[in-house]
DNA sequence: AACAAGAGGTTCGAATTTGAACAACCAGGT
DNA sequence: ACCTGGTTGTTCAAATTCGAACCTCTTGTT
């Protein structure tokens, strides 16, 4: 294999430019929110997820769907939000196995609280320092980067047949 | 303050986009480079910047400022690459206090082997997924939105007085 | 009804990350 | 020569992350 297509420069202003943004804006805002509500990122999105769904609560499995951690990881947080008696766990009526992860008042007003910090933050960082039309087009490619790499079998369909492999062409 | 701006239905796109787009790309990479290559993300790029670097030897420095890692996570990095004999380290003539991080021929034989299966997952990942005006987006608005979160007083200039504040209103 | 296959959550240990505290050292002015 | 302030790299404890092992329970099949 002897033919390696190498990254030319404006690929590799690309890729940098892309490892650069993703590594300090995921920074930036841990420590914003942090510093200003007491929340990890982690945490921050369970506790929006929880306040968009009915009744505020969400079985553990759907949660760790539209999260970006692991099954354990997503345990050990909620685990941390019912310690500050954000969240508080019920068992699943319907699945004896089941966990509902529930938001409580208090849980509610405090992302109410962290909530316009952390969207101006958002806004500070990455929205408002683009223009339209790049932020257009950061959501349409990077949509179908994150896309591509979903795993399978879960929501509404991936829609790209084209998978990603290890194949070595 | 009464008016947050929120984040509308674009805004919230390129937003969602981009955080997916991130964790999904950056869990992918740190596999494939740990399966094939038994190397840590963080690991490979401070075996690239040696490489790059005359003589294969940096300062810790100079090594932190490029890299995405908090001086004691550099340090604790370079500790594990040493443990393989991929990297030594060795005191700097110039400064007692400094530190260089030399890499070993093991080290460049371990970074050619691996980097064109890294190169081939990037692609596949995000390069070749993006059409040749979105690579050209991405690199200069992601560009400027890292640029914007670098720290004050180290490399070039950022050229940008706009900084970023917790300035409310 | 019994069974195999698998889903749902938690627990465990190992690896990693971070900021703060620290010790040693350079540089500039007095 | 002597402080004062800032740099350099490491060490430390605490928090977090991950995957694998593990039980309990559901589901579809026979």
């Amino acid at each position: 294999m002897a033919g390696t297509r190498w990254l030319d420069e404006r690929e590799m202003a690309a890729w940098h430019g892309f490892l650069e943004a993703t590594s300090r804006v995921s920074r930036h805002l841990e420590q914003q929110l942090k510093e200003d509500a007491g929340l990890s990122h982690a945490q921050y999105e369970i506790l929006v997820r929880l306040a968009d769904a009915p009744d505020g609560e969400v079985r553990m499995t759907d949660l760790a769907h539209g999260l970006f951690t692991s099954k354990s990881g997503l345990t050990y947080q909620v685990g941390q939000l019912e310690k500050r008696g954000l969240v508080e766990r019920r068992s699943c009526p319907t699945d004896v196995r089941g966990v509902l992860a529930v938001l409580t008042t208090e849980g509610r007003d405090t992302l109410r609280a962290a909530a316009p910090g952390h969207v101006a933050a958002v806004r500070a960082a990455l929205i408002d320092v683009l223009e339209q039309d790049e932020l257009d087009v950061v959501a349409r490619a990077l949509g179908r980067v994150g896309a591509r790499l979903r795993p399978p079998g879960q929501g509404i369909g991936n829609s790209d047949s084209g998978g990603i492999s290890t194949s070595s062409s």
